[in-house]
DNA sequence: GTACGAATAT
DNA sequence: GATATTCGTA
């Protein structure tokens, strides 16, 4: 077994609880007897089951030709204007239900997301690519760490100095809270009193001046903290303007 | 061409 | 809300 294989399972979280969604469409012109159920091992590029593919809701619209986006910045990508000769008809593609075939969500279990924190953090400065061979799952593409770390970084970084902020625990807002603290015993709570592990910041040294800084990190393949949530949502009662 | 960051789409 | 894909740029 690679660690992989063990790092991606354990997805199969909330059935309609709440934010479940299933990004295929709901309509099934044929009732798909093909249930997902038994998989001796998932592919990792879309598998299309039927003549009907169920990704098939990535259907997406022809966005050329309109500077629906090019707005951004200088200089406009697509501007392809006056064709040559513009068929009237004809010439229609019989364009079936062009799958540009999303690819399937990466389920970012809470061991991923340890292992992707962990990264960060030995990291200091994380590059998706970095932290990819950090991290060092197999199946895991640069894209997805990528998007990750995007989501990572709005939710750690919100906080807007805006006015005086008076804040320190901003920084405290960070992601993982309870982990590494195993205790004995493993069925219940990971720490429901919930003492907050005082988080080591990165180093806080973001430039990386020395390569000395050896934390003594090692592959700690523990922790089943669940739910990773961020939920710090950082309450700033007092006031906002506005 | 690759990689990263942000914006946008699903 | 979460992840994927696209866009613009370094």
């Amino acid at each position: 077994m690679t660690i992989a294989e063990e790092t991606f399972q354990s997805c199969s979280s909330n059935r309609n609880g709440g934010s479940a969604f299933m990004p295929f469409s709901t309509y099934s012109s044929v009732p798909v007897t093909t249930v997902k159920l038994s998989a001796p091992k998932e592919e990792k590029e879309e598998t299309v089951m039927n003549g009907f593919s169920l990704l098939t809701s990535g259907v997406k619209s022809l966005r050329e030709g309109f500077g629906s986006r090019g707005s951004r910045s200088s200089s406009n990508r697509a501007v392809s204007s006056s064709p040559p000769t513009v068929q009237p008809s004809l010439r229609t593609p019989p364009l079936q239900p062009q799958q540009t075939s999303r690819k399937q969500r990466r389920c970012w279990s809470p061991e991923l997301h340890r292992r992707f924190v962990n990264a960060l953090q030995k990291l200091g400065a994380a590059t998706p690519k970095q932290i990819r061979e950090l991290m060092q799952v197999d199946g895991l593409t640069n894209d997805e760490v990528k998007s990750h770390l995007q989501k990572y970084r709005l939710h750690t970084r919100r906080v807007p100095a805006t006015s005086g902020n008076e804040s320190v625990v901003v920084l405290g807002g960070l992601w993982m809270s309870q982990e590494q603290y195993n205790d004995s015993s493993k069925g219940s709570s990971t720490a429901s009193g919930s003492p907050q592990s005082p988080l080591h910041l990165a180093t806080g040294s973001r430039g990386g001046t020395s390569p000395t800084e050896g934390d003594s990190m090692e592959d700690d393949e523990d922790a089943k903290s669940e739910s990773y949530s961020w939920k710090s949502h950082i309450h700033r009662h007092g006031k906002v303007g506005v």
